[in-house]
Order: structure tokens, then sequence, then C-alpha cells
DNA sequence: GATGGTGTCTGACAAAAGTCAGTAAAATAA
DNA sequence: TTATTTTACTGACTTTTGTCAGACACCATC
């Protein structure tokens, strides 16, 4: 590693160190001390179980129930018994802690919107953004099952079909594209996947059950800002689980020569290519892999 | 502003605390609460002054004080009374002190290395870390003149013509063109700036006295990191306040039409286009300004 | 229904960080 | 010169955060 590689990934540190100083001395500005806002912001943020909380934000469990009881003194949140195991506890809002809430998220949004606008070229920016933090986290990033109508699942399909639209010389239509059917996706018949780091999508991959005796894999396809970080196999691989789970033992999926290094990758793990098994105007390769 | 893009900011954020954290959790591997070692790496940046530390760390004088008595007794760090204002005092690390500071600095040097080294395409991702940082704190941006020959300078020079090198069809040889001679770009005929943030240079310029009534501006760069921010104009200003203080009326420059942007600026900041003066194999448009 | 383990809470501390009024010494202004 | 301001320091706080040993209720298991 060259010195100044780390004195520019030290400078970076630098930067964003006091900036997020600069965020975390705004959220005091309501007057309540870190702990609390940061609990706070767990619970409205959906972390509503207790030692869910606990881990995610490192807290001690005395501290943890102090928090929670400097909140419920200001009536901002209540805590009730967990039902299926009564040890446990779950915490939730009350309305003035929405409201409370809703304050904070306001604060963030304001920052980060003021660090966007005065920016000449947000666009760039936010790439680059893209690119650090999926750097910085990838260890965290989840493969979680959704159903293919959930909105980030539809994001990451219309970022997918635009990239297509670009890449292939005639363009891209979906509906001129086997398009499945939503419910061929979902259990229990297929699947849909997502790759989810830090609350935002990076990766997708659907799994698409057929009455001919294999399913299809559709839909693969890897944010920017992780491509060459070894997403793809991460997302076949809870692919293959999925179809090992509903019993399926033949996959089959078809690409386009326009893409080299998703067929690249295909030849890399496991799959061998076979002729043409569909009528789809785009595609021209087509693989499959039994599991 | 669009959802999606302050929701990216915010993840962004999101990731870049969590890593901050982690950061500042190692430093408290050397046992040493955070207050103290802020104030310690502080010293060892050079900071050497109490009252530019309080400001920089934002200390209460109070505290401030404490802190330096506690690295006092740990041996690392003495404090003496300024040499012009004996109100003042000055911290500077002991030789242990000193040795403290290297184990710091190693753990930062082993953190940055180990973000850098896990990912796939390392430069990519130091550009973007760029781009983040000076966006964050441009507003920080300070000029500063140096002396051509300080090594921040020098790479500044060097990317500098490598771009040179890169944009021009034939190619760029410093030693083809007129190359000023160091002390032409130094006081009293000269200077050259330097536009630093977070320690690091992002831009640069240069002002070279002649014996012909007019000094030439030169080596104007701004690093890709910070274009479009503005940034050349207050080198320019800073470039042209240097000159007045030198008792220089007119300046000159030349430039490239392969570098349509730089020639747009200075038709854009008060500059008029000029005959050839020079016999620089390089430049093939010619400015002009009266201060 | 006894046993051991888990999750939360409480009390009792301790460390770290932050606050503030007052003091002393030096610099600056009147 | 004297008065005022500036800079750092000290003492006496408070708040915030972190730690730890029980206590208690609950769950799972034999």
């Amino acid at each position: 590693m060259t010195i100044d590689a780390i004195a520019r990934t030290r400078r970076f540190h630098r930067a964003v160190t006091s900036e997020v100083g600069a965020l975390d001395s705004s959220f005091l500005g309501r007057g309540r001390p870190l702990g609390p806002a940061r609990v706070l912001h767990a619970i409205g943020n959906g972390v509503s179980d207790v030692a869910e909380i606990r881990a995610h934000l490192k807290l001690d469990s005395g501290l943890m129930s102090r928090l929670l009881r400097g909140l419920e003194d200001e009536g901002l949140v209540t805590v009730t018994a967990s039902e299926n195991d009564a040890r446990r506890r779950s915490a939730a809002l009350t309305p003035a802690g929405e409201v409370e809430f809703a304050e904070y998220e306001a604060l963030s949004d304001q920052q980060a919107g003021a660090i966007l606008s005065r920016h000449p070229h947000p666009e760039a920016l936010l790439q680059a953004m893209d690119l650090v933090a999926t750097a910085l986290g990838f260890d965290r990033t989840a493969i979680q099952r959704v159903p293919p109508s959930d909105p980030r699942a539809q994001q990451c399909l219309a970022t997918y079909y635009g990239e297509l639209a670009h890449r292939f010389s005639g363009g891209f239509d979906v509906n001129l594209s086997a398009d499945p059917e939503a419910r061929d996706m979902e259990p229990p018949r297929g699947a849909f996947l997502l790759a989810v780091l830090d609350g935002m999508a990076i990766g997708c991959a659907g799994l698409k059950g057929t009455d001919k005796g294999y399913a299809e894999v559709k839909r693969v396809w890897v944010a920017p800002s992780a491509r060459r970080m070894g997403l793809a196999g991460l997302l076949m691989r809870a692919i293959e689980d999925e179809a090992r789970g509903l019993g399926i033992g033949t996959l089959r999926l078809d690409t386009n020569s326009a893409l080299p290094e998703a067929v690249r990758f295909y030849r890399k793990s496991g799959w061998t290519e076979i002729p043409r098994f569909n009528d789809d105007p785009y595609p021209d390769v087509f693989f499959e892999k039994h599991l």
C-alpha cells in the first residue's frame, strides 16, 4: 500500500469525522443527550426489540434500561413485554415520540440535503458516497427474501432495465421480454432476493418457478458501487439454497453476450452452456445447472 | 432534491458513522480516554498553541487544562510559555510523547490500509473518498503560500504534468516548456500558492516574476475531486492579491485550446486574449489582465 | 417441579466529559 | 501609571456514560 493511498484514506477519515461530529452535535440541539437520541432513533427506525437495540448500539443492559426509562418518563416511548417471550421487551413510540422522531429525521434530511445542494455535480457525489459506503460496510450485507412488489425490489429492477437498455445495441423493452409474473417469483413457486446494506438494496436475484421441470434464474443485478466484491456469488448461492428448499433440482438462465462479465461469471461458477430454450428476443447465451 | 438522493446520503452517513466509531474505539485500545488521545494527536500534528488546540477540538479551557496536566504527568508532553506572548502557552511532545504519538499514527495507518486492501479496486475507492472529502469540507479550504520546492507543491505539479501529457495530443515534456526557475516563484519576485483541505493539497497556482514589466501566472491546477467548485477562482483571486502585494500591475498567462475549460474560465474572469508573447511550444492561447 | 440459562431491571459506583465562577499573570489601552 | 482585556489555570460542581453484582421473572429441559 503506498503512503499516498494511506494519506488519502486518512484524510477522508478526518473530513468525515468532523462532518459526523457536526451531525451529532446538531442532534444535541433538541436538548437531549446523544444516548437517548440514539435509542429514540433506533426505535423510530423499527428496531423495537430491546435486546436488538442493545446489540445495535452496543449498550450495557443497565444503561439501556435507564435510557428507556428516561424516554418513558418523557412520554416518548412505551415498553411492553414481548408476545412470544415475556422476558424480552419491546419498545414503541407514543404519538409524542413519533413527533420527536420526525424532528430528528427532518434534521438529518436537512443535513443531507445541505451537503448535496452545495455540490456542483450531486450525482457524481452520490455515486462516490455509494461506493465508499459499500466498501466500508460490505461485510454487513444481508440477503433477504422479499416479494417482487417490494419498492426496493422495483427500484433495483428499474435500474437493471435501464442498464440493459443502455448496453444492448437495440435498447431493451421489458414488455417484449418474458416478464415473470410476480407470483412465479414468490413461494411456493419461486423467490426474489435482495442484498441489503445499511438499509439500501445493492443487488437482487429472482428465482422463477415454471411447470417445465426446471426453475429459471432471472434479474441478477449488482449495483455499480458493489461490483467486483463477490456479491453476485453471494446472491447465486442464496438463490440455489432457495431452490433446494423448494425441492427444485435443475436451474436454467439466459443472458446476453453484450454482458461479458455475466457470461464469464456463470461459466466460472458451475453452469454449463446449453442450446436456446426459449424464444425471448433478448438473450443469446443459455445456461443450466443441476443442484 | 429527490428523496432517493437524501436516502443515499443518509445511508452514506450511517455507514461512515459506524466506521468512525470503530476507529475511535481503536484509539481507546492504548488505555487512554478519547480526550487526552485527541489532544496528543493534535500536538503531534503540529498544533502546538494551547488556544489553537482548544479551538480545534472545541474544548472548554478548564477541561483543556486538565487534559494537558494529565499528559504532562504521563511524561508525554511539556507545556511552556509562548515566546512573544507569555500568557499563551505552547505544548510539545517529549521523546516518550513522540513514541506514543507514533503508535497512534501506526494504528490509524493500519486502519486505513485495511479498508483499502480489502477492496477490489482501491484507486476507484480513493477517488471516491477524495471526492466526498472535498465535498464535505470545501468551506475549510485554506490558500497558503509555500516555496515551490514544498513536497505537496511538487506532487501537485507532477499530477499536473501527467494530466497535460494525457490531454495534449503530442504529450507533454516539462523540459521543453519554459520551466520557471524556483526563485522566480518565490518572494520577492513571485509566489506559489497551494489550496489545502484537511491537510491535502487540492490545487495550486504560481506567480512567476519576470523583468519584462509583467508577471506570469503559471501552473494553475485543481485536483479532479475539487473541480467545478470554484476553487480556480479562489486561487486566481489569491494570486492577484499576491501580485498587488508585490507591486505588479500586469499579469499574463498562456494556455492551450486542448484545455477548453481553462480557456473558458479565463475569458469569464476578466482576462483579455492577446497575441503570442513567448516561444513555448505548448501554449496556443494567450491572455493578459491589468490589476 | 426442580434446574439452569436468559433478558431486563435496580442499586451502587466510577470514569469521562462538560460547566462555571473566580484567580493570577501578562498584555494592551486609557 | 492605572484600568481593562486576554489567556490559562484551579476548584467545585453536574451531567453523561460505562460497569458490575445481584434480584427477579420467565423460558426450556429434564
